[in-house]
DNA sequence: CCGAACATATTTTTT
DNA sequence: ATATGTTCGG
């Protein structure tokens, strides 16, 4: 169980929470408590300081996080600790009305601080201006079928078409978008998506940044949000975008009470022009800044700490551990992917017990504490490594949960559902007739005869009944879960969010061990970690940057809070090319007495005897 | 529409 | 010495 948010928090913390009058840059290593800062704050500035939840915005980049925090304030307001209030909680008790359980979780609820993704706070300020004309949002899907038909336009191969949508994205990071340093194609590809989406009047994601952004650069509009949101906090800040930075600063005066909190040597996003430099401008525009810094991990231990911060440039040095458990970086090295798989696969069976799945104990697990399978992750550089993986874990019938499930509206049939969802909630919807299969006039006339024949029905059943064109299975449970979600949601929740929460739902909250890409692992902790496949080429990345590829194994070093384990191979297949491999320069760079080479017991050979298999 | 030849290759979120 | 998706000739 978690602590409750509002015992001990330390002076830094503290003081974070606390900070009044001006800006705030809260720098908050691995596992320093940066939710806790965040919440806790939020909690203050309403119970203690008695400001008005409405007038308090926080910042996230995934709604995950946003839920998080809400989760975690509602939670902070229903049961505060009685003996734990070291915020004057007793003297000023709690409000009866700002903060309470099912008020809290809802996003636009009079009574509840907004906490949103820069997007969705992006779209909602822009349906909140008189004079703006709303356009529908569309995925990157449909943004990779513009830009394919941009190619097919212009003659040019659609095998390069991802390429041109990363750079047009690219591109729209910065206020005014620029495609200056790209090359001619992609320009040209470039021309063609912005004028389809002025001609259909579509928005891509973003373009809600861009736009949000155009809206706040005017003074009046300024001084309107600047009232309206006194309170502002940003987390994660070491993944803005360039957008999102001059959003920040438009949002905010130097006499604002805005907080930033982020970790600079945590910025691993620079392939999509997040950029930590921010984290500094900010100070710096920003002259009023107190700058906190958050030193003490109550996760991971000092040779952890020590072995992370040993691989960044510069140095990041100055985190110390609240414990130490005097655990070593262990390091393994493998013939080849294979036999890493295998020894991964078969440590978690002995570590886990191997009694939850059908597989004999062999013996060898030491003393009695087995660990849950959700206390275990392997981590790896690129998705590709992690098949390997799974393959192994198959194979021994241990259960695992991959992070990178593909997007639920990328299923075809949920595609249609969705197209269709979009015509009836009036948006987009010459665009989307044009891509649902077939001729676009019928399936006009079709979704407005079925629309007035159930005319005051729920839309669901409209929906329902426009799938039997499709030859859509209609008994497919997805599908069911989703009719049923959209039935009793609020009317325009975008299909996305409903899927996305159906698709979690049918994933089976059994134990399984986490499967995950270093990226994805951000922000995650576990007590064993396996990084898998540190060699030079895959971590650092062959080609990329290297200052981000160390900040990303500073990433997966500083997940594990007991045990960790790095592996590598002398000899990998990427692309098809069998490599010669040499373990990463970052595990030579980890001083040598934090590290400990395991050496494997090669591997006592299956003899079956071969009379036996003859019949 | 099918098959051979060919090109391409991280990381990922956002209504 | 791969897996996937595209192109192009039939």
């Amino acid at each position: 169980m978690p602590q409750d948010i509002y015992s001990s928090l330390n002076p830094a913390q503290l003081e974070a929470v606390r900070h009044e009058g001006g800006p705030l840059m809260v720098i908050a290593g691995p596992g320093t408590g940066k939710t806790r800062v965040l919440t806790s704050r939020i909690a203050y500035l309403i119970t203690v300081r008695r400001i008005h939840p409405e007038k308090i915005l926080a910042i996230t980049f995934t709604n995950q996080a946003a839920a998080e925090i809400l989760r975690r304030i509602s939670k902070f307001s229903c049961s505060p600790h009685p003996d734990s209030a070291p915020l004057d909680m007793k003297t000023q008790p709690l409000a009866e009305g700002h903060l309470h359980d099912k008020g809290a979780v809802r996003q636009h609820h009079h009574n509840a601080p907004t906490v949103a993704t820069f997007h969705g706070w992006a779209l909602s300020y822009l349906k909140s201006l008189p004079d703006v004309h709303i356009r529908a949002p569309i995925d990157q899907e449909d943004a990779m079928e513009i830009v394919r038909e941009a190619c097919h336009h212009h003659g040019f191969p659609l095998g390069k078409a991802r390429r041109y949508q990363q750079a047009i994205s690219r591109a729209k990071q910065q206020f005014p978008a620029t495609m200056e340093g790209e090359e001619e194609e992609a320009r040209a590809v470039f021309a063609y998506y912005q004028d389809y989406l002025e001609r259909f009047k579509l928005w891509d994601f973003d373009d809600l940044i861009l736009e949000a952004l155009r809206m706040l650069k005017d003074d009046e509009n300024a001084k309107m949000f600047r009232r309206k949101y006194p309170f502002i906090l940003i987390d994660e800040f070491q993944d803005v975008s360039p957008a999102q930075y001059q959003l920040t600063r438009a949002m905010a005066s130097n006499h604002s009470e805005i907080m930033v909190i982020g970790d600079p040597n945590q910025a691993i996003y620079g392939f999509r022009m997040a950029s930590p430099r921010f984290l500094k401008a900010f100070a710096q525009d920003f002259p009023d800044t107190r700058r906190i810094y958050l030193n003490v991990s109550y996760r991971c231990p000092q040779i952890f700490l020590d072995a992370a911060s040993a691989v960044l440039e510069p140095k990041g040095g100055h985190l110390s551990a609240s414990t130490d458990t005097g655990a070593k970086v262990q390091t393994i090295c493998f013939k080849d992917p294979v036999g890493e798989a295998r020894w991964i696969a078969s440590t978690i069976e002995r570590l886990a017990g191997g009694m939850s799945f059908d597989s004999i104990n062999d013996g060898t697990a030491q003393g009695t504490e087995f660990r849950s399978l959700s206390d275990l992750a392997v981590l790896f550089r690129a998705k590709r490594l992690g098949e390997e993986i799974a393959r192994a874990l198959d194979r021994r019938g241990i259960p695992f949960q991959e992070a990178s499930r593909p997007d639920p509206l990328s299923r075809e049939d949920l595609r249609m559902l969705w197209r269709i969802y979009e015509i009836l909630g009036n948006r987009a919807v010459e665009h989307h007739l044009a891509r649902l299969p077939g001729d676009p006039a019928t399936w006009k006339t079709r979704i407005e005869k079925v629309s007035r024949e159930y005319k005051g029905a729920d839309r669901s059943e409209v929906l329902e009944r426009l799938l039997a064109f499709l030859e859509i299975d209609p008994g497919d449970p997805t599908i069911q879960g989703i009719l049923d979600k959209i039935a009793e949601g609020p009317e325009d929740l975008p299909l996305s969010l409903i899927c996305q929460k159906e698709a979690d739902l049918l994933m089976t909250k059994i134990e399984a061990v986490s499967l995950l890409s270093l990226h994805a692992s951000k922000g995650l902790e576990f007590p064993i970690v396996f990084i898998a496949g540190c060699e030079d080429g895959i971590i650092p990345w062959h080609g990329s940057d290297l200052e981000e590829e160390r900040r990303l194994f500073y990433v997966g070093i500083t997940r594990a809070s007991e045990r960790l384990f790095i592996t590598y191979a002398q000899k990998r297949t990427i692309f098809g090319k069998p490599v010669r491999a040499k373990r990463s320069r970052f595990i030579d760079e980890i001083p040598a007495d934090r590290l400990e080479t395991i050496k494997t017991r090669p591997r006592p050979r299956r003899r079956r005897p071969r009379q036996k298999s003859l019949f």
